[in-house]
DNA sequence: ATCCAGCGTTAACATGGGTCAAGGACGCGC
DNA sequence: GCGCGTCCTTGACCCATGTTAACGCTGGAT
């Protein structure tokens, strides 16, 4: 269950034509590696990923950079910045990539009319930091080969799913010098890192496609366990989230006066 | 400004009285390195320090551990695990610590009476946010003077602010192997850099206390800047966040129903 | 057809930080 | 006062990863 199909089930049929059309309507174009928000700007819009995959990124002096984030189609990429003065991290396309620019006016109607947006926005987040969390176990703890095969596996399994139905084959939009930066590593000792991958489990890492012929294999490597992706939450989600705070058991919504409106998930995100 | 003058300065005083209640009432005490949740439980309580300082981490096949966060006296640890099944991550004291733990209940009850509450929380997880990608700086991009001394002046702005008034003293509660599952470094290395820093610039890193007597040098060490901290917007935030969301300008408040009652900035969260 | 930029590849060499092992200072319980 | 555990310190050695510098392939622009 990749996220467009998580974003799918917890809307409405209505709520999803109104999001579609909010997003259609907004939809910007950015070329590999052009900038849509820069560290110190004052964000004036959210960010969601149409197609491609968005870099959130912090440059340092003299030239290094490190991708703090990789959000993909369906994804918000800064919510929070709407709370923030100035932006303290860069947001950047990874390869031509397609962008809807929401300004706070539509996110605002879209809040009024669609209860289960907010909905949308707390597990968008909520994945989001937890993902940020396992960067920080690979850059604090993984060697250059587990963490190289860790974000393989993790960007197979943000996008196919997981349990994986089958063909070992899915998007893959990094060159090897951005999977540098990501990793904390560097381009050539990525390069050599992949190569023992593809010897040791058949990885191939082609253009703009990943193939994972034994997945399980490259997992062991990586000793990647899917559980901080939160996937099987979301699926009950849905079912499980909104009648909870519903029925007033979830501390931040209930009590709030906005009950019979079904609003508010988002105060959760973490 | 440390984070509790935050705190004060975003409530009123009527707030603060029941804040302070709600707090006293759930405190509990943990013992040096004593969990508070462990990973894979289902979280039951929102955790807020009040004494001492808490360390969310992950613990790795065969000993080693990452220290994702460290949170001080007045901020909420784990706002995220109300939303989620399992926690994917774990909670402990630094050293012996005390920890207020609001039931569901209870913080329901709090948001309802209390509106300026969700700013805090908003302002708490927006910080955390914030430094924990700092942190990824520190992992991937630095060497090991640098991430010490990073982490030794980050350390130091959150508790006296900045600019600072002066000095050069603060509490210090993490012992070198600490700071190693912090950093990604190794004791051993971490002590020989404490050591280099010793000599460059005067830091003393002893029993619970941490001495900077030039802090310029250690901040030039490490290229620290405090922008990330979103200290000086946080002063700023009661008059401009409360405000902007009465005149409807913020998104996700704006044309929510509850706008009388001025609840619900949370929902930025990132 | 030619040029050029971007990307992947390779090799020789340098070094930051890890590993292992031992010892010392301090504080705490008995 | 003794013993023990925790934390800090030191030294010798070594490996994973960084550095530098080529080279070649490919695809797009002219």
């Amino acid at each position: 269950m990749p996220f467009r199909e998580i974003l799918n089930r917890l809307m409405t049929p209505g709520e999803r034509v109104l999001w579609e059309a909010c997003l259609a309507r907004s939809a910007c174009e950015y070329r590999k590696g052009e900038d849509m928000v820069r560290e110190g700007e004052h964000p004036r819009v959210l960010h969601v990923v149409l197609s491609g995959w968005v870099q959130k990124y912090k440059q340092l002096p003299y030239g290094r950079r490190q991708i703090l984030a990789i959000y993909m189609p369906g994804q918000l990429c800064d919510l929070d910045l709407f709370t923030v003065e100035r932006s303290d991290h860069s947001l950047a396309a990874v390869r031509a990539a397609s962008v809807a620019e929401i300004s706070r006016s539509d996110a605002c109607s879209l809040l009024r009319r669609c209860p289960n947006i907010p909905q949308i926005f707390c597990w968008s987040e909520l994945v989001a930091a937890a993902v940020q969390r396992e960067w920080m176990i690979s850059l604090g703890q993984r060697n250059a080969l587990e963490r190289v095969a860790h974000l393989l596996c993790e960007i197979y399994v943000r996008q196919r799913g997981v349990p994986d139905p089958g063909d070992g084959e899915c998007d893959f939009f990094l060159t090897q010098w951005q999977i540098a930066e990501a990793t904390g590593l560097t381009q050539v000792h990525v390069n050599r890192t992949v190569q023992e991958l593809r010897r040791r489990c058949g990885v191939e890492l082609g253009q703009l496609r990943l193939r994972v012929p034994h997945f399980a294999e490259l997992a062991a490597i990586a000793a990647f366990s899917p559980n901080y992706l939160h996937f099987g939450e979301a699926g009950a989600g849905v079912d499980r989230v909104a009648p909870l705070f519903e029925t007033s058991d979830m501390p931040m919504f209930a009590g709030l006066p906005s009950e019979r409106d079904r609003a508010s998930p988002l105060q959760l995100l973490s």
